[in-house]
DNA sequence: CGAACGTTTGAGATGACTCAAGCGTTGTGG
DNA sequence: CCACAACGCTTGAGTCATCTCAAACGTTCG
């Protein structure tokens, strides 16, 4: 079941009827290489994709080419949808490791947009948690200092993933640099490297680029002033 | 017509029809003051506002009490719609200076979504608009320097108020107190203070709390490193 | 084996912050 | 109608977090 992450354990979830829509609507499924370039700031879009496997993200780059990561995608998000009723975006798009995407033509939402509002509604709704997100990654930026924001992102990426089944709540696989976690955090990688020494020596968090061990969730959580209310997980707080 | 300046100069707009059903949706009109929070993150909402008149915000508060806006809402903004999808916010709702708000309640949202597909996508254009300016915001946070922050908020303000017919290019009111452009633009408001000094000794800008002027629009938009494209506007480049 | 890339560390520079104080404006109640 | 309180603006001085520049090291992969 491609689709089976979509929407998972969130406060608005699928039928078993809206997902087997949604799984006829993927005209194919892609493999896509680590570190592409998928869609460009301004093209016209015809399709989204559903991340199944991998990583992605969506950034802006400024004048001198310093980029601000404005999300990062995991299995289960649908990565480009504000591109359907935008039908341009306003960032670029791409992966950061090798990644599985399934493609949903445009036509196909038009069809479930005009004939089934309970789930246009919950692909409004998903738009909307991108949206949370943003607001929180503002707050991250605009009122953390560094090793907040480093350990807000961790939270944040551990509670997403948890939710998908890809996290224990104390171990999960991440493919990011530390220039990754640099241009999310509104940092430079030199900072974001001495950041993580720091949380490594008090024994909060080891952070290895591909695997991220958690040790103290609790400090994690208190140092980046974490709650995970706007993920809208079920049982959250 | 209370709702002439929601989606105006925007590339995707509402028809005479559309606007009618929006107008017929309103239950109620209310003025608000200056300084009052009208929703609480985590409250269930069964309605929406409107913003007629005035300006609101919505924001993230710190452990200290510290504050990060996460959005700044001018006229014809639907301000809370993301509450209709997500049935609670994650973030303050509070109004900046004293505001004239439509209510729209959600049952009629929902009417809307049911019947009327076109709307609806439109509804859902207007929040993913937010979504863009919460990418902006994040941008600027994120990789500009405290002087690129202000100019960059000022020309989005700029060009946000020009759409909704509140500024001629050169000149508009805007209620906010330098406290607040520190909590936009995540500095303190003694730096927004020396930085508004310098864009005034430059005769780039002047910010007098109550009037903005510009002297300069290119420089401002050279040093806030802007582009209008993500307010996705009618002839925007 | 070498190139490319990411990580690590040091030293010094700097932009923004904190603390502190004074000033101006507005609104309100005596 | 004045006086005072509350609030926002302004400026200075000193501190500190983060950045820049520089160099070395480790790992991966062709």
């Amino acid at each position: 079941m491609l689709t089976e992450k979509f929407l998972r354990d969130r406060t608005v979830s699928l039928e078993p009827a809206e997902r087997a829509t949604i799984e006829g609507a993927i005209s194919e499924v892609l493999t896509l290489g680590a570190r592409h370039i998928i869609v460009r700031e301004g093209e016209r879009l015809d399709r989204s994709l559903l991340l199944i496997d991998g990583l992605m993200c969506r950034y802006i780059d400024n004048r001198q080419g310093h980029r601000q990561l404005v999300a990062m995608q995991v299995p289960g998000d649908f990565v480009d949808l504000h591109g359907f009723p935008l039908t341009k975006l306003d960032h670029d798009v791409a992966t950061l490791t090798g990644a599985t995407v399934a493609v949903i033509p445009h036509v196909a939402l038009d069809r479930i947009v005009a004939e089934q509002p309970q789930l246009c509604r919950k692909l409004w709704f998903s738009t909307l948690l991108d949206a949370a997100m943003h607001r929180a990654w503002l707050f991250r930026v605009g009122r953390l200092d560094a090793m907040g924001r480093v350990a807000h992102f961790l939270c944040e990426t551990e509670a997403r993933l948890r939710a998908v089944g890809l996290s224990n709540g104390h171990r999960f696989a991440l493919g990011l640099t530390q220039i990754d976690l640099a241009e999310i955090c509104g940092l430079t990688n030199i900072h974001v490297n001495r950041v993580l020494r720091q949380l490594r020596e008090k024994r909060i968090c080891i952070f290895r680029s591909s695997v991220v061990e958690i040790l103290d969730a609790d400090a994690l959580a208190r140092r980046g002033e974490f709650s995970s209310h706007y993920l809208y997980l079920t049982g959250g707080d």
